[in-house]
DNA sequence: AATGAATGAGAATTCATTCAT
DNA sequence: AATGAATGAATTCTCATTCAT
C-alpha cells in the first residue's frame, strides 16, 4: 500500500489554521496554511477537498475540544450548583487557556461559510451541558423559557467573562466567581 | 479626499453594503456593493479611501444608528430599574427590528478589519447607557467588578434574547421579559 | 463616462487567441494571450466572461470570417458551375491564406468546448452556399439525400485540398482544379 | 520502463482513456483514466511514461484498430471496384460501430501532442489501402494528382459519411451507398 | 465628481508526475 | 509491480484600486 494519510498532518493543518486564521481572518490563504503547517500547498486538499470544507472541519474540531475540556470528570454530586459551578470554571477556563482557538471559533460561529449540519452538529456536542443547565434553570426565573434559553444564557456570560478574564488575567479569580454568580442568579434562583 | 458632493450617495453605499455583506460576508466585493448602491465602481472609493475605511464607516455607522435608537425619549425617572427596562427593551428592539444591520454588526465586530480606534469610538457612543448599568449593579453581584463588566453583560444578555426572538417571533414579549429578569437578578439585585 | 471598452483590443484578444491556440492547443493559457494581445492578465476577462467564452467567440469570429471571404462578389452568372467553381475558389483560397486560422477552427471544431449553439451559429452563417449547393446536386449522385450532405462532401473534399497546397504550395492551381473537379464529378454529374 | 507485468491492464488504461477523452477532451486528468482503468494513478506511468506517451499510444493503437477492421479477408478479386467498395464498406463500418474511438481519433489527430512520427507510423499502417486507392484513381480525374490526394480524398468522403449516419442511422445503407457513389465518380471515372 | 475599463497581485484549485511504503 | 499521498508549478478568475475620459 502507498503512504497512508497521516493524522499527524491533518492536525498539523487545522492548527496552522487557527494559527493563521487568528491573524489574518478567513481571508487566509490556504498557501500560507500549508507552509505553516509544513505541507505542500497541494497537499491541504488530499485532506480537504476544499477550504471551506477545512473551515467546517475546524470548527467541528475545535467544538469537539471544548466538549472534551467539559466532559472529563464532571462530578457526580447531587448538588447541581457544584455541577453547574464545575461546567462553568471548565468552560471559561478553556477559553482562557486556548485565546487562539476561541477566537478563531467565534470568527467561524460569525461567518457564512459554516453550513446549517456543522452548527447543528456543533450544538449536538453540547447536550450533556444543555441538560444540566436546564435543570439548573428549572425553577429559576426562565423556567417558563425553552431550556435552550438558559443555556445560551449561560455561554453568552461565559464568553463575557472568558473577554474579561483575557484582558485583566490578574483578576481571573473575581471575574470567574462573579461571572458565575450573575449566571446563577440569573438562571437558577427564582 | 474632498468632501463627497453627496450625503445621499455615502448612505445608499453603506445601506448596500449592509445588504451585500448580511448575503455574503466580508468578502462581498466593493464592486457588488457599488452596483447595489446604484453608483459606478469608482465612485465608492471618492467616499471611502478603502474598503477597510467603509468596513469601519459601517461599523461606526451601526453602533451610532443603535445608539440613536436607545437615547430619544430616554424616562428621567428615578426608578433605575424602569429606565434599565427601558434601555433594554429599546436595544432589543432595534436589534430584532434590524436582523441585517445587527448580524452585520457581528460579523464586523469578529473580524480583523476593524481598527482598535474604531472600537474604542463605538464603545464611548454608549457612555450614557454604561453609567446607567453601573448605577444599576452598584448594589448588586457585580459591585466589585469593573462597571464595564455589568455593562457587557447586558449586552451579551440583550444579545442571547435578540437571537431567541429572531428564531421564535411569536414569543417575543415573552423571551424580552425573561431575558430582562434575568439581567436584572444577575447584575441588579445583591 | 469612462473610457469605452475598444473594439480594437477585443481584436487583438482574438488575434492573439489565434496565435497562441495555433501554437499550444486550447490548454493555452490566457495569460499567455492577453500578453500577446497587449493587455493585462485581468482584462481579457472584462472582453470576455471566462475562457470558454472567448474560445465560442473566436469560433463565430472565425467563422463569419470565413464567410464574408465568399460573399462578397458572388457571380451572377446564371451557371451553377462556374458560381460553385467561385465558391470552391474563395473557400480554399482562405483556407490557404489563413493557414493558422483555419488549424485553430479545426480544433476548435474538434473540441467539447464549443457549444452546441455556437456550432448552430456558425452553420447558419451558410446558408446561402448551402443553398448553392444544394442546387448543384439537385440532378447527381447525391441528388437523393438530404441537401447538407452535398455541402458537407464539398467542405470536406475543400479541407483535403486545402491540406495539400498548404504542404506543396508549388501545385496550387493544380490541386484546386483537381479539387473542384472531383468535387462536381462526385456531387453534381449524374 | 520494464516491460509492464500485464497486457490487460495496459489495455484497460487505454479503453478508459478512449472513454474518459470522449467525455471531457484532452484536458481529462491522468488520475480519472487510471480510477475507470481500476488502477492506482501512479501505475498509469509504469505503463506509460507520460500523458503525451499515453495519447500517443492511443493515437497508434486506433489506427492499428482500424486498419485490422479494413484488413481481415480483403476480397482478392480482379475488380477494383468491388475491392474499393469492401475497403470504403469496412471502413466507414468500424466508424459507425466505434463512434467514440472514432471521435477521440479526431481529436488526437487535431492535437498537437501526437508528434509527427506517430502521424506517419500512422500513416504506413494504411499502405495497402492506399495502394489500392492509387489504383482505383489511375485513370480518374486525379491521375496527375499525387496518389495520397485520392486517398486523403477517400477519407474525407468516408468521415463525413460516418457524420451523417450516426446522425440517421436509419438511412444508413443509403448514405453508405451515396458516399461510395460519390467517391468513385470523384476519384475513379474519367 | 462620476464613470467603468484597466491593472496585476493574489487566491483556490488542479494535475502530471514522483516516491515512500 | 502496485499504490496513492505528496509535490508545487501552472491555471483561471477575482477584486481592490487607479486612472483616462
Amino acid at each position: 500500500m502507498a503512504r497512508p494519510k497521516s493524522e499527524d498532518k491533518r492536525n498539523a493543518i487545522l492548527s496552522a489554521a487557527v494559527q493563521v486564521i487568528e491573524e489574518q481572518g478567513l481571508g487566509a490563504p490556504t498557501a500560507r496554511i500549508a507552509k505553516i503547517a509544513g505541507i505542500a500547498e497541494g497537499t491541504l486538499f488530499t485532506y480537504f477537498e476544499s477550504k471551506d470544507a477545512l473551515l467546517n472541519a475546524l470548527y467541528l474540531t475545535l467544538k469537539g475540544e471544548l466538549r472534551e475540556a467539559l466532559a472529563p470528570d464532571f462530578p457526580r454530586t447531587e448538588d447541581l450548583r457544584e455541577r453547574a459551578l464545575y461546567l462553568w470554571t471548565s468552560y471559561v477556563g478553556w477559553g482562557v487557556a486556548n485565546p487562539h482557538k476561541r477566537k478563531v471559533m467565534l470568527v467561524l460561529s460569525a461567518s457564512e461559510r459554516i453550513t446549517e449540519q456543522s452548527r447543528a452538529l456543533g450544538m449536538q456536542a453540547f447536550a450533556d451541558a444543555s441538560t444540566l443547565i436546564a435543570d439548573c434553570s428549572a425553577r429559576g426565573h426562565l423556567r417558563d423559557q425553552s431550556p435552550a434559553f438558559a443555556a445560551a444564557i449561560m455561554g453568552a456570560l461565559a464568553e463575557t467573562t472568558m473577554d474579561f478574564i483575557v484582558r485583566e488575567p490578574r483578576l481571573r479569580q473575581q471575574y470567574l466567581d462573579a461571572g458565575f454568580s450573575a449566571f446563577w442568579s440569573a438562571v437558577a434562583q427564582p
